[in-house]
RNA sequence: GCGCAUGUGGCGUAAUUGGUAGCCGCACCAGACUUAGGAUCUGGCGGGGAAACCCGUGGGGGUUCGAGUCCCUCCAUGCGCACCA
């Protein structure tokens, strides 16, 4: 009886549904263990077979765990808000939460097809209002918090009022100083916004116009957007954000308490980019006005010869003089209106102007003069900069450009020509710099940042370049922002009134006025005195919150997913305390990785959360790759009279290669587009070639299907096919001399490993695979490709061995075609066997080896069906320990042995060491290091012994010639190396 | 430019963590069976050589009785960040 996967899949996948078999409890008095996949967004075009390879990595490590005696949180669901369904949305006027549902449930039933161990029950989509409600909420919780950075915390806002209006501090309102108790009320709120963790504040943001909307940081990239790959301006506005860099020390040094991998904390580390060093301010002759530069390298002050100011730096134009005001202005014109990616792509160019003014230099009085330049950055530091161009590679280029002064105050460790480049290492001996004289780089930065604090001219800071996120989106597709705005102060909605949901609106474009697509409802103010959204009352807000709000706190809502009280209650908030593994791509790596953290800090500080870091473990799978299948194409239009190329023509019925090759055509027609094959290629010169895609089902190991090919170009007329000796046309062979011939040759293609996507006809859906060969073994060989966390190409080809596996597997439990497993006593041949895969498998498990085990598994199946194996003591384990990664055929065989389903709740069998306990080695034998032969020997004899019997051995004769070796090295159980 | 990965047969990979390089598969080759098939089974399969042997884990050097593994150096590929003061 062979193996019906179709149907016992599809009759497990039920059963579990049906049971809830992978419901997980919120009371156990089993350990807990929390086992997270990244939320999917449902886009359009479905799974292909990459998406899963996470989960399927996750689901075996859940399935194990249970199988451990852990009571196992495994939820899934889904990213649901974001830009691709509101795109589609603008294009066709479908409302996004019906494409949304769509994908969702294509994805659904993708995903039950690859038999995963979820507790359904607890999906969540962020796109629900009951869950955007607590989005929302934890929005409110923000704005009404402040970072209080000496107790190092989130602290409520209230206490912050407290201690202003307690002390009655002073505030700068409009270039005045004022007491907090005289101020009216706008100007408090005012001050405060300089405080909320959720703010509304102007920055320079990146503005994306064909989106219509700002961008964070990392949704941009090289200057583009990046999902539609978009230009991006700055610009600034007045916009919501996060004031995530409160917490960047926090996320910085806790990334040392998790186990999280190197290239993922590396990557926040550069993104938050903490520097040390110094503020200093610098007087502007014949001005009240002052200069704050931001420096890492204090100890060069006396080699500064100029300053530099961004092009959006406030003063810039404040302090140009009269003469060089039209100049200047024109400058920073020209730089404001530059797009990011403009800028970007002129790092290398130097470009700047003198402002006509000079500040003083704070310790020498010197006066130093000031310029504008683009290769500052507003957003950096103060967006000022002292120039010191002999130790500062890009002051460097800008005063050579400019001919301006180069003041060397550093002996250089080694040879260095300063007039060809700056010394930018932190080594070196000071000189021309007063009180630093003499010092090494470390020792003088020191000793200057001590005296600039000592003077009052600036002090010892630490700059980050991480910067606040941008919350706002000026777009329909999101989470309403839960705010009004009553005399321009900014008020959140009543808790108890969220959800705040999305307005029916028209059309998901902006408004005329350039107003978010929210604007467009005439009902969308919120009336204090009913209290509720209404058509008038106070305005409110019109952006929505960006993709990464939903998934900041979804694995707590996982937790307890239907609460209509709390995101989620204390008790299962303290019991599942955050996820144990957590698997997802690397692209999160500082994006949703980062803000997940930071919000998980802000609810810790809050008290609503016991955790201070989401995740404890975090693996990252690498991508799948694609496998295109390529053919070489000349493709244009022959006649029997063209002449077309040195390499070849066309003449007569004849085709002319190179070499004097020539292909004889059947009748005296013409063809259209050569292809040839592969391992023809030689045949004509490579610049007559172009490789195109072709579908990768129309192909079996880089062989083409040349009918099938002719029939999907139905553009084609009349192509022909070269092969080495025999070509294919309209639907025949022929050899070179033009006569018909029966054997058919082999049209290759060149395989290429390049992204999984629709237009290069590579793309492999799991639904496919798992019609073909079943769920369990698209898991089976999802993991045998290699290991997890590696990139590697998907190549179809390859499942034949896993197939073959899990027939075999199948086989050793029947006999005659029916189910037998016998009662008798295993032999030790076999119990050795099943321990060894155990032992190994285990291991594999737990280091998150799952490539390995499947190998194991393999051996295991091979070597019992050698020992024609079937013994109920060594399959019943072996079903349990393979039940992770191949579940439905476990679950079959576990009930043709007669047990109770499910699997699942089975136990993960111990392995005993003394069955793999071996009584003799077969001993590699060295000599100087090269491997000469093998002895057999008892493991119990002696080194000595050992030695001897090596030496006496008759192969080793020949090496040692008679005479003694130098030395023999004896390694009892692995290796025994003669060096003679 | 900086950072992080990764380099092993035709391909995906493995190697008890310093101890027999190439396990397990794919592809390929040969054979068996046969209602010719993209099924199953058996055997072979890093390169060179008739063989003895020699060469071989990106290149070069080093440590060691012994290196894919450790150290130095260079090269290549992929990813991330990038005028961050």
């Amino acid at each position: 009886m062979e193996y019906n996967f179709r149907e016992t899949e599809k009759n497990w996948q039920k059963y579990w549904a049906d049971k809830k078999t992978f419901r997980a409890e919120n009371n156990s008095s089993k350990p807990k263990y929390y086992v997270l996949d990244m939320f999917p967004y449902p886009s359009g075009a479905g799974l292909h077979v990459g998406h899963p390879l996470g989960y399927i990595a996750s689901d075996i490590y859940a399935r194990y765990k249970r199988l451990k005696g852990f009571n196992v949180l495994h939820p899934m669901g889904y990213d649901s808000f974001g830009l691709p369904a509101e795109q589609y949305a603008i294009q066709t006027g479908q409302h996004p939460a019906i494409t949304t549902d769509a994908n969702i449930a294509r994805y659904r039933e993708q995903l039950d097809k690859i038999g995963f161990s979820f507790d359904w029950d607890r999906e969540v989509r962020t796109s629900d209002p009951n869950y955007y409600r607590w989005t929302q909420w934890i929005f409110i919780q923000l704005f009404n918090s402040w970072y209080n950075s000496e107790t190092n915390k989130t602290e409520s806002i209230d206490k912050l009022i407290q201690k202003f209006s307690s002390k009655n501090t002073e505030h700068h309102i409009n270039g005045n100083t004022k007491k907090w108790n005289e101020l009216n009320e706008k100007e408090k709120a005012d001050v405060l916004m300089d405080y909320r963790i959720a703010y509304l504040g102007e920055a320079y943001v990146n503005w994306c116009p064909a989106l219509g909307t700002v961008l964070a940081n990392d949704e941009v990239k090289d200057g583009v957007s990046e999902r539609g790959g978009y230009p991006v301006e700055r610009k600034l506005m007045k916009q919501w954000s996060m004031r995530i860099t409160a917490y960047a020390d926090r996320l910085l040094n806790d990334l040392e308490k998790i186990d999280w991998s190197d290239s993922i904390k590396e990557a926040q580390r550069n993104w938050i980019g903490k520097s040390e060093g110094a503020s200093l301010e610098f007087k502007i002759q014949n001005s009240d006005d002052t200069i704050e530069v931001f420096t890492t390298r204090p100890d060069t002050v006396f080699g500064i010869s100029f300053l530099t100011l961004a092009p959006e730096h406030e003063l810039a134009e404040k302090i140009t003089t009269s003469e060089k005001k039209q100049e200047v202005e024109a400058y920073i014109a020209k730089a404001r209106n530059r797009s990011e990616r403009e800028r970007q792509a002129e790092v290398n160019t130097v470009s700047g102007v003198f402002t006509g003014t000079y500040a003083i230099h704070p310790f020498t009085g010197e006066e130093i003069p000031v310029w504008v330049g683009d290769y500052v950055l507003a957003g950096y530091g103060t967006g000022a900069v002292m120039a010191v161009p002999a130790h500062d590679e890009r002051d460097f280029r800008f005063a050579s450009f400019y001919h301006l002064p180069i003041k060397q105050v550093i002996i250089p460790t080694g040879e260095h020509d300063f007039s060809k480049t700056s010394w930018d290492e932190k080594e070196g001996t000071l000189i021309n710099s007063s009180f630093l004289d003499g010092l090494n780089v470390k020792d003088a930065i020191k000793k200057c940042i001590a005296e600039i604090e000592k003077r009052n001219l600036g002090k010892g800071k630490i700059n980050y370049r991480l910067r606040d996120a941008v919350f706002g989106r000026q777009r329909y597709w999101g989470e309403p922002i839960p705010v009004y705005y009553k005399n321009g102060i900014a008020h959140t909605l009543p808790e108890n009134k969220l959800p705040l949901h999305l307005p029916a609106i028209d059309k998901f474009l902006p408004t005329e006025e350039g107003e978010p697509p929210l604007a467009r409802s005439d009902k969308w103010f919120w009336n204090e005195e009913t209290q509720s959204v209404d058509k008038t009352g106070f305005p409110i807000e019109t952006t929505t919150m960006p993709g990464w709000a939903g998934s900041s706190w979804y694995y707590l809502r996982y937790m307890d997913a239907h609460n209509k009280k709390e995101f989620a209650s204390a008790d299962a908030l303290n019991y599942w305390q955050n996820v144990d593994l957590y698997i997802g791509g690397s692209e999160h790596a500082t994006g949703h990785l980062l803000y997940v953290r930071f919000w998980t800090k802000a609810l810790k500080d809050l008290g609503y959360i016991q955790v201070e870091e989401p995740a404890k473990k975090l693996i990252n799978q690498g991508m799948i790759q694609g496998v295109s299948e390529k053919i070489y194409w000349q493709g244009k239009t022959l006649n029997p009279k063209d002449t077309v190329s040195i390499s070849y023509h066309i003449g007569g019925n004849r085709i002319y290669l190179k070499n004097n090759m020539t292909i004889v055509l059947p009748k005296n027609e013409a063809c259209e587009s050569i292809f040839i094959s592969a391992d023809a290629i030689d045949y004509l010169d490579s610049e007559n070639l172009s490789l195109i895609n072709v579908p990768i089902n129309l192909t079996q190991n880089s062989e083409l299907e040349l009918n099938e090919y002719k029939n999907f170009r139905n553009d084609l007329t009349r192509p022909i096919f070269i092969c080495k000796n025999s070509y294919w046309f309209e639907g025949a062979w022929y050899n070179f001399d033009g006569n018909q011939i029966q054997v058919p040759s082999k049209f290759l293609t060149k395989p290429e490993v390049e992204k999984m996507s629709k237009s290069k006809w590579n793309v492999v859906n799991p639904d496919e695979v798992i019609e073909k060969y079943g769920a369990d073994c698209l898991r089976l060989y999802e993991m045998f490709l290699g290991p997890l966390e590696q990139s590697k190409p998907w190549n179809t080809n390859g499942i034949a061995g896993v197939s073959g596996f899990i027939r075999k597997l199948w086989k050793l439990y029947h006999s005659n075609d029916s189910f037998y497993v016998s009662d008798d006593a295993p032999t030790q041949a076999e119990l050795k066997t099943l321990h060894k895969t155990i032992k190994k498998v285990q291991e594999d498990i737990e280091k998150f080896s799952f490539n390995t085990s499947v190998s194991s598994f393999m051996i295991c199946v091979n070597e019992l069906t050698d020992l024609k194996c079937n013994k109920r003591a060594i399959l019943e384990p072996l079903a349990i320990i393979l039940s992770p990664y191949a579940p439905h055929i476990a679950e079959e065989l576990w009930k043709l042995c007669g047990h109770e389903p499910s699997i699942a709740h089975a136990e993960f069998p111990a392995y005993n060491e003394s069955y793999l306990v071996e009584d003799a080695f077969e001993y590699p034998v060295s000599v100087n290091g090269k491997t000469r032969f093998k002895i057999n020997l008892p493991l119990q004899i002696s080194k000595d012994e050992i030695e001897q019997r090596v030496l006496a051995a008759e192969e080793m004769q020949k090496w040692t010639n008679g005479s003694a070796p130098k030395k023999v090295i004896v390694v009892p159980g692995r290796i025994v190396n003669v060096v003679i």
